[in-house]
DNA sequence: AGGCATGTTACAGG
DNA sequence: ACCTGTAACATGCC
């Protein structure tokens, strides 16, 4: 559940049901993410109050007095809140309940008697805790490109950056230090919406491309947010079934499917660029 | 059994 | 320096 749209749910989540509670116990299962879960994590984060919940790209911050501490959830990262009827209660859009309690790693047990708690299947997210350092330092920040719906991503960004580069479309908007927040099926749904080969060479895009990409991007991932918004606001409802946001894919995952758009007869054909699947209509995106 | 998976990083080679 | 492909990380699902 790794991008933009899906971190923001995770977020807005997170902030109704956590926000300004007191972490009162850690219990750390297994210290083994991407990085190891700091040992001092139980010692700097008991009895404190999270003052925030934010989001940069794909990475969640939380927020304490005088600590940050910064969250990847990597490719099955999942926080899950349990309230003191000990029922999960989904905070983020899985798309199915195969959630094992084996991969809980992190326990933070609050004053709200809600329990928030860390699962990771693969183990690729991780956790550093930052003391007095501001969020422009952060390594993993600092070198992120603008957000997507920051004013700093525009069609003048977008000309410079690929000035003198050779790289192909897909791969440019892969590239977390030219645009933060985009994975491999926004990208891709993305591209579709603007009828823009994934192989196109970057340097090529005529500016009303550009233009044209730029706001199809804000459009599938703010399209995504309000599904995933809508579908976690009452999640009694939607508890245990797909995130909404499948719904809207047009390409991805969709190999040898008729385009989507009534007028065309493309079928979507799936090819691997850096060793990532890339759909693509045959027709429409020439 | 082997390929694939929403992410990121390191490395080799062009 | 830039770009691409490959592998690695760990686990589960076709």
């Amino acid at each position: 559940m790794p991008e933009l749209p899906e971190i923001e749910i995770v977020k807005r989540s997170l902030f109704k049901m956590i926000n300004k509670a007191k972490i009162i116990d850690i219990k750390i299962n297994n210290k083994n993410l991407r990085y190891k879960i700091p040992g001092t994590l139980y010692k700097k984060l008991i009895n404190k109050k999270i003052l925030k919940i934010s989001r940069r790209s794909k990475y969640l911050i939380f927020h304490f007095k005088d600590k940050l501490l910064l969250v990847h959830l990597g490719m099955s990262g999942k926080f899950l809140v349990s309230k003191k009827n000990n029922k999960l209660l989904k905070t983020s859009f899985y798309y199915d309940l195969n959630i094992l309690p084996k991969h809980n790693h992190i326990y933070f047990m609050l004053n709200n008697n809600c329990t928030l708690i860390y699962n990771d299947v693969r183990r690729f997210g991780f956790f550093k805790l930052y003391e007095n350092l501001d969020l422009e330092k952060i390594t993993f920040l600092k070198k992120l490109g603008p957000e997507p719906f920051s004013n700093l991503f525009d069609v003048k960004y977008f000309i410079k950056f690929i000035k003198n580069r050779q790289k192909n479309i897909k791969n440019l908007l892969m590239d977390q230090t030219f645009v933060s927040g985009l994975g491999n099926i926004y990208v891709n749904e993305a591209l579709f919406l603007s009828k823009i080969h994934p192989l196109k060479k970057c340097s090529n895009l005529k500016r009303n491309s550009i233009k044209t990409l730029i706001r199809n991007i804000i459009k599938v991932l703010k399209i995504s947010i309000n599904q995933g918004g809508s579908s976690i606001r009452d999640f009694k409802n939607t508890y245990g079934k797909s995130g909404n946001f499948q719904q809207f894919f047009n390409v991805y995952g969709r190999e040898n499917k008729n385009c989507s758009r009534i007028s065309c007869k493309g079928k979507i054909k799936k090819i691997s660029i850096s060793n990532r699947s890339s759909f693509y209509c045959d027709h429409c995106q020439n």
